[in-house]
RNA sequence: GGCCCGUUCGUCUAAGGGCUAGGACACCACCCUUUCACGGUGGUGAUACGAGUUCGAAUCUCGUACGGGCUACCA
């Protein structure tokens, strides 16, 4: 009745950890939380030809940057470790034993050449791909085709073999998951899959069933590309535990990209991240950008990432974490694939980074201030920086473009801009502005916008005509906030220098 | 090929038998703004197709088409 809630993420160490896979990781976490249970990550490494050096921490820390730590993990621990599969390898022979011995389950002898004979044999133009099930089984070396004591005879002498479920020849398999429903599948249909590998390794299959079981999971939710193979995880549970004690599922869709199923390569492809953080593959050293180093705020990511397939049933579309927990239901999430839009991605980001309040803020942009060698800033002045420029920024990256000129001075300015225009009169009405900005004492942009607006309306010049050569003096160019708050914030001192300087190349 | 899942504006989605099918992103126009943005107002734009059930269907049923997944000693 009140069950323990324990849902469970499990990617496979084989590299970057992708959309599809974070937001798997945030609805795990948001079921979690929301019915307070625990959120436990573990890691899937039983192909170790796979194994992807650092991938474990990696993933580990792509969940801590979201905001999505585990309670249980292979990195900080947990109660029904270890949670890497490679180190419970010797747990999962005993329950394949098992299985063999109740007879749901039998010894393969086939070799990796005889499998490929079989598949080859028995291709016909109705079944381009044939499985090893019951129509061919008996036909295979393995314990059911093959006498009790040739089995014995082969087991003991060490032959290489795996184990295999032995499907059902026709039962329907029904079970409901959370998102789709009743789901049923025909066993005659799956074939009998291997359990435990000839290295002894176990494969999903049996690892799943058998961890999910031991770390007492209440609720499973992956990507739909497993409901194909749920009726072999249902008939395990059934063999081995009971039905009673299965973990509810639910089966996620999938996230597409502009063409089909997601891939890393549409990033590359359409210029956007696909990874939360930046990834380096150590065998190809190659470099898959990250949402993070990119500008995404954590709480950017997690928000659209939710919204992707999900919804509250109202009109809103910001949420913060605490909302998404409270508000976020399983049976809401859509069934079918959605496709992932940047554009879309950009508005939840810059949203986020107007709605974050300046101080929350001002560590990451100090940081990137700090990476261009700008360093020592004044929290004051960054903190009226931020405020003044947040609004047009769609990246925390952005800060640095939008706001670099405050605390380096221009060296070259945009003059193709402002010499066709130049002349003698505009000389003057410079020279005086800076006369009348040195004896200013009320350094504020309204008053420095009233006197420009005075002094240029007595020399007979619209306001217009020099308030971007200004614009240009203090920037170097055509970009930037309200002249006037850019001038409020560098200072009395360092405007007039800005502008004396620049004068002498215009 | 077989099995499973899916299909509402270009994209993400709302509407669970009953108003002119609503919102957001993107796009377009106008306003604001003597830079660029932000912001504001408005606009273009969708129920894949065909039957059936019903007074009434985006919604329920069936078929077709299309898309996706699985079909490994990978996860």
């Amino acid at each position: 009745m009140d069950k323990r809630v324990r849902v469970r993420f499990a990617p496979s160490p084989t590299g970057g950890l992708h959309l599809g896979g974070m937001r798997t990781v945030l609805y795990n976490y948001l079921f979690a939380k929301k019915h307070g249970g625990d959120f436990v990550l573990r890691i899937e490494d039983t192909d170790q030809s796979r194994y992807v050096p650092g991938a474990e921490e990696y993933i580990y820390n792509c969940l801590k940057w979201a905001g999505l730590e585990p309670n249980e993990s292979p990195v900080n621990g947990g109660q029904f470790g270890p949670y890497r599969q490679s180190d419970r390898k010797d747990l999962y022979r005993k329950y394949a034993e098992q299985l063999v011995k109740d007879g749901y389950a039998y010894y393969a002898f086939d070799t990796p050449e005889e499998l490929e004979k079989m598949r080859h044999d028995f291709k016909t133009e109705h079944n381009p791909s044939p499985q090893y099930d019951s129509s061919v089984r008996m036909k295979m070396r393995n314990s059911v085709s093959l006498s009790a004591d040739q089995t014995e005879g082969l087991l003991n002498e060490n032959v290489k073999h795996v184990i295999r479920v032995k499907m059902p020849e026709h039962e329907t398999i029904t079970f409901s998951d959370m998102i789709r429903g009743k789901v049923s599948f025909d066993t005659s249909v799956v074939d009998d899959k291997v359990l435990l590998k000839a290295d002894g390794m176990p494969t999903y299959h049996l690892a799943v069933v058998v961890d999910d079981h031991l770390m007492k999971i209440s609720h499973a939710f992956r990507g739909e590309e497993w409901l194909s193979s749920a009726p072999v995880h249902i008939l395990l549970w059934k063999y081995l535990f009971g039905l009673n004690e299965m973990p509810q599922w639910a089966h996620l869709p999938l996230i597409l990209g502009p063409n089909g199923k997601l891939s890393k390569r549409d990033g590359a492809k359409y210029g956007f991240p696909v990874f939360a953080m930046n990834w380096t593959d150590p065998k190809t050293n190659e470099l898959t950008e990250g949402f993070k180093e990119k500008g995404f705020l954590p709480e950017a990511f997690i928000n659209l990432l939710a919204l992707l397939g999900w919804n509250d049933g109202t009109e809103q579309e910001i949420f913060t974490k605490e909302e998404l927990i409270e508000k976020f239901s399983i049976e809401r999430v859509h069934s079918g694939g959605a496709k992932f839009d940047y554009e879309k991605a950009k508005w939840f980001n810059h949203e986020w980074i107007k709605k974050s309040e300046v101080r929350s803020l001002e560590p990451e942009v100090r940081t990137l201030f700090n990476e261009k060698g700008i360093t020592d800033i004044d929290s004051f002045i960054l903190e009226k920086v931020i405020s003044l420029v947040k609004d047009r920024c769609t990246f925390l990256t952005d800060f640095y473009d939008h706001s670099f000129f405050f605390f380096k001075a221009p060296e070259k300015w945009d003059v193709d801009a402002v010499k066709p225009k130049w002349n003698e009169a505009k000389q003057l009405f410079f020279a005086e502005l800076i006369r009348n900005y040195e004896l200013s004492n009320d350094w504020k942009a309204t008053s420095l916008e009233n006197s420009f607006k005075e002094i240029a309306a007595a020399n007979q010049i619209k306001p217009g005509e020099v308030l971007l050569p200004l614009r240009i003096m203090l920037v170097g160019g055509k970009f930037g906030p309200g002249v006037f708050d850019i001038a409020e914030i560098l200072g009395k001192e360092e405007t007039i220098s800005r502008i004396k300087k620049a004068l002498t190349a215009f």
